[in-house]
DNA sequence: CCCACATGCTTTATGTCTAAACTATTGACA
DNA sequence: TGTCAATAGTTTAGACATAAAGCATGTGGG
């Protein structure tokens, strides 16, 4: 009896755990994210989201696939389809006909789109080095490794 | 010279391994964030931030001001009016007045919002736990303290 | 006392974000 | 070849989220 009281008060606390971190790992998150939010919105008049799209396309200079960006960026295709318009109404990127599928687009930086990307890309290094600055970098190669194996198990299982 | 060379690179190793950290936390987060979403549209027709709230509250009996819960929700004063309007609305909880300011509600649940997220929070902890099941607990321990160690770094520097 | 400023909350304008319905094109297969 | 499900993208309705401005109440120094 004291076993299975034992037993149940072991469970709770690994419930509290998994709890824990789960709250730990959404605290970080959205401080760094609101730095990140305030930093571009002063420096360079833009949004999260936005730079988020721009560092898709500037790996991929042949152009992307709406559809693509949508997969990597982890959002929906409705999603992409308003940040695209604002970034094309603003001459940051062109959305160019596909050769191979006249439903799709290739959506590709302009040149002034590649040339704000490097400077914002440039500053935004510096500002997640600076917040993260406190943790040592052994600590933070062990973070990203735990991270990266919870990465996995959330993709391949849960269908 | 080649001196110089290897500091730069070790420089650049470095940026990359906290933007590194910062994408695999992002990922994650995000990951973790869709499932339970989903999950709570589906079992419970409701939404993460309105669980957030409600979980706040049930842990202040006698109750909150709209302050206090958009300090402790990390989010702005006008989010929270919206968030208690539609939770009031649907009868999960109140505002009453503050005997101590007019200007100031005290935000408390109601029975039926207590009973409502008592369920609420039993599968939600069964889902978390799962989600997190890949990871053991002794590096789920060491996560959440590195994280923690984050947290304070992110909160109290940087005004 | 009273006035200036701070505090608690709401409103407004704008930008994400999702789910679901819709259009157009593709491609497989009978 | 004709059809029909799958795919690429957009649109719509609704919920979050912020910043900034506005309203009401509290508070402290002259």
């Amino acid at each position: 009896m004291s076993a299975a009281i034992g037993m149940d008060s072991r469970l709770t606390e690994d419930h509290h755990e998994s709890l824990r971190l789960w709250l730990r790992l959404l605290t970080c998150t959205h401080l760094v994210e609101t730095q990140v939010r305030k930093a571009l919105a002063k420096k360079f008049k833009t949004t999260l989201p936005r730079f988020d799209l721009m560092a898709q396309l500037e790996r991929a200079p042949q152009g992307l696939q709406m559809g693509e960006l949508s997969r990597r960026m982890l959002v929906t295709g409705g999603n992409v389809t308003g940040i695209v318009d604002q970034l094309e109404r603003g001459g940051l990127l062109v959305r160019t006909e596909d050769p191979a599928d006249r439903r799709a687009y290739r959506v590709k930086l302009t040149k002034e789109g590649r040339r704000l990307f490097g400077q914002m890309a440039a500053e935004h290094e510096t500002w997640i080095v600076k917040l993260f600055s406190g943790i040592p970098k052994r600590e933070q190669r062990a973070l990203t490794e735990s991270l990266s194996r919870l990465r996995g198990q959330l993709t391949r299982e849960t269908p």
